[in-house]
DNA sequence: TTGACACTACTGCATTTTGCAGTACATTAC
DNA sequence: GTAATGTACTGCAAAATGCAGTAGTGTCAA
């Protein structure tokens, strides 16, 4: 009996509409553009295609590199269709997993400078990506890209992260600033400051934009 | 045999940190605050603390209601010690999970329109989040607050919430206005836009910003 | 020319996490 | 008094992860 079809087996067929792939070439493809929208492990990426094949969605095939096989996957005609008719379904709503604003909610049970460390490392960890994003992109303008029809894609795609890991770096950079106006990480309750950023809130006012009165 | 402690217990261990809770008042507790850093399905959530006892984290005792008992779970010196050490360990990388960039990646299988419709549920989904979070917070102001000595803490950690549904309402307007530029969805490639969008990254400047030349 | 090391190409298994249905008592509104 | 909503969970199957293990291939240098 074949499982059912999750989003992460959809994400799969849309990378083997691309082009063929193997197992292993799906989860590299993944690592460069899956993972910043449908981050999945390794271990799944190797499972799904294998689902899609009960489906009748994709066929298998396996060619020989000396000694060793390697199973190439390539869409069919229903893998198509499915992934059209998915295409005209709605999506689930966005999702952030950040241990760092995790370690800020519960700052109390740490120092000033724990919190500042988690945030330090949320910071560079946005950092990195960032960099990953520009240089994956980079080259596009210089012919770089292995699917040249897909670059309209890749690009307003990646633009959505970049601006994403621009706005944690700057965010961390506030919080930081609000962080070292702490005398301690517990009971502080409604400070000045808090107020002030209150303020913002109910006026819908971005905290990041220009320096708070109140401290 | 105890099963190893996950940033997920050490999440619960922190909501007992504020106060003895039962099963289901830590997924009502979760739902306000802790589901926006690091959400957790409510069965998990019914799970952990049992988990924090067999650790001796954290202590349970039964309740009587009328005909029905609940379980209370206390945390205990271990724990607190537990959660300031956690707090010194460095954190996990953030990860966005968005199904409907998801669709902009694969957006040549669908339709100009189903990629708007799955980025208009992305905006809706975001424009929802950040009412519930204001509504959350406006109230702080006039002394609304369950924990009024972590005020400081919920607000702080709110702003980022904001700021990102903010930015994801913003880059869904912005990515609809490309895409409204688009005659289909399939093999444009190295369009003038997307040029102009490239030239943005490289100088590091945000897309949102101002309207872009090269339509 | 051989040995070390990174890369390719996976599989198996234990554990973690989710989704969903089901159970049952309590409280509130009408 | 009863219907609807809220409280307070549990069981189970399925989904997903993490990690270790296996094994052949390519590459560069001593």
């Amino acid at each position: 009996m074949a499982s059912r079809l999750t989003t992460s087996s959809y994400a799969v067929l849309g990378l083997l509409r691309i082009q063929p792939w193997t197992g292993y070439e799906l989860t590299r493809q993944a690592t460069r553009s899956l993972r910043f929208a449908w981050p999945k492990s390794e271990r799944l990426l190797y499972a799904e295609p294998k689902k899609l094949v009960e489906h009748g969605l994709v066929t298998a095939h396996d060619e020989q590199v000396g000694q060793r096989s390697r199973t190439v996957y390539t869409i069919t005609d229903e893998g198509r269709a499915a992934l059209s008719e998915w295409m005209t379904t709605s999506p689930q709503p966005p999702v952030l997993e950040a241990e760092a604003l995790l370690r800020l909610l519960f700052a109390e049970n740490g120092t000033t400078e724990d919190v500042i460390a988690a945030l330090d490392a949320l910071a560079a960890d946005a950092a990195d990506l960032h960099e990953q994003v520009t240089s994956i992109n980079s080259g596009y303008l210089d012919g770089e890209h292995p699917f040249p029809e897909r670059t309209h894609l890749s690009v307003l795609f990646a633009t959505f992260q970049l601006e994403l890991f621009d706005l944690i770096v700057n965010w961390v950079e506030f919080a930081k600033s609000e962080i070292a106006a702490w005398p301690t990480t517990e009971g502080l309750g409604m400070t000045d400051r808090t107020a002030a950023i209150l303020d913002c809130i109910k006026e819908r006012r971005s905290v990041l934009a220009a320096p708070l009165d109140g401290g």
